[in-house]
DNA sequence: CTGCATCAAATTGTCGACAATAATACTTTA
DNA sequence: TAAAGTATTATTGTCGACAATTTGATGCAG
């Protein structure tokens, strides 16, 4: 499952660069919103710094770190507000997509999503509950609506930006979702929609799916934040302190 | 104003040439479709290939150019599949951040946001239905209503990647959108749902207003169509292809 | 004449070095 | 001692040159 469908297999140096990076950067293993140093990476990877500069470019346009000028690039935070924005930007998009899907996808897609949730659904029987199933599962599903779409902008932005810093987050706030057998009706009931061809449904559910989740990432936040706060009423002291 | 309203002002030599080549893409000097010539234009500009490269790599990130590894980079298509598909996404997305900007939009902005429909309303009682308004007007009060989202995801796509594609096809399309009275009333309900706080309501209006903006495209294509069809009668051709 | 293989030219990817700017350490002074 | 200014160091921005790949042109076989 690459991250650009309609693009083929990268070859540059620079590519290779950008996706070790990419991966480094989402599991966490280059903290959140630490500074990336060019020599130090080029050293690393054995390139020049051209082609990391190149990297650090690519890694800009899924806004997995930000650069300044004369300054440097640092890998993005990940905030609680960050996440959220992120899930509300996704209801837009991927609502809008789901209802584009069910006008646009040809009934061979069609069939082929439903295969698919047939298969998520076995394996949902054998380990019930257990993360296989959310972590790949989920992402594939919401990726075939949104390549059902058919619409190129939609496309580029959700599966192009916004799904690496979605997994950036799932890693580094270590969510493995436990809403797996609610999440698969809820699909299962959005591919009916589709298979409807009823566009304005379609959209209705799965921004609701979508706003769910981040409803249930809210709660387990706020429940977080009053643990933290009543294990630190005796010793008040660290708070997560910035990487470098 | 500036593409990115969270950033200082560029100073490097990339920058420049980043703006001037924005521009020059933008307004047309540089066809839609045409391959960008490394070699070419640094010598127009005056400055060495790699910060040409960078300078590229940012209208990448806007999406007005697309780069293919060892083969370069051209400018992008205007189809009218890829203004539907742009302004579907607007719907959604804007219609999100009118929905967030009736949430978390200060007091003090709504007012400054009214006043700002205030001074539209003296220009367009001047000189009636004419252009200024739509092409600075308009985008102004989008431009303020995204940023009242507060919402970076959505700031961050909406003004800095898919409003200088809109002002491209904009230039390009040759639409100065006669919609203008229309629009201003749009804009005035919107702007009300905002200040009741009715985020619902907001979006809902949102929504509305651009995909009237889409189907008054999609009306003049048509007809534009049929005019073309007519003159073509006597020389029956092939229609045109899905690329790829 | 058409189609394919080979070759030449141009373009892109990559590199190392220099210049300009920011970050850090040090010295000086109040 | 603390603060400010200066000097040093490190990092980023920019440049020109070389290597790898693509494009097109040329020549040859069918």
């Amino acid at each position: 499952m690459s991250a650009n469908p309609t693009q083929q297999q990268p070859i540059t140096a620079a590519d290779k660069v950008f996706l070790q990076l990419q991966q480094a950067i989402v599991e966490g293993q280059i903290a959140a919103g630490s500074k990336i140093s060019e020599p130090e990476l080029a050293k690393r990877y054995d390139v020049s710094r051209a082609t990391l500069r190149d990297a650090i470019s690519r890694l800009e346009k899924c806004h997995l770190v930000e650069r300044q000028a004369n300054v440097g690039a640092r890998v993005v935070n990940c905030t609680v507000e960050g996440l959220l924005d992120l899930y509300i930007t996704r209801e837009a998009l991927e609502g809008m997509a789901c209802r584009q899907a069910a006008e646009k996808m040809s009934d061979e897609e069609i069939v082929d999503m439903k295969a698919m949730l047939e298969q998520h659904a076995k394996a949902k029987a054998l380990q019930d509950g257990i993360a296989y199933y959310q972590e790949e599962g989920d992402l594939d599903f919401h990726y075939k609506v949104i390549l059902g779409s058919h619409n190129q902008q939609l496309i580029n932005i959700l599966c192009g930006q916004l799904y690496h810093l979605l997994r950036m987050y799932r890693c580094q706030f270590g969510m493995n979702s436990p809403r797996a057998s609610k999440a698969f009706d809820e699909h299962s009931r959005i591919i009916d929609a589709i298979a409807d061809r009823d566009g304005e449904l379609a959209e209705i559910l799965m921004r609701r799916h979508i706003a769910a989740s981040r409803k249930n990432i809210e709660n387990k936040i706020a429940l977080m934040d009053a643990e933290l706060e009543q294990s630190e009423q005796a010793q008040p002291q660290l708070m997560q302190q910035q990487a470098n």
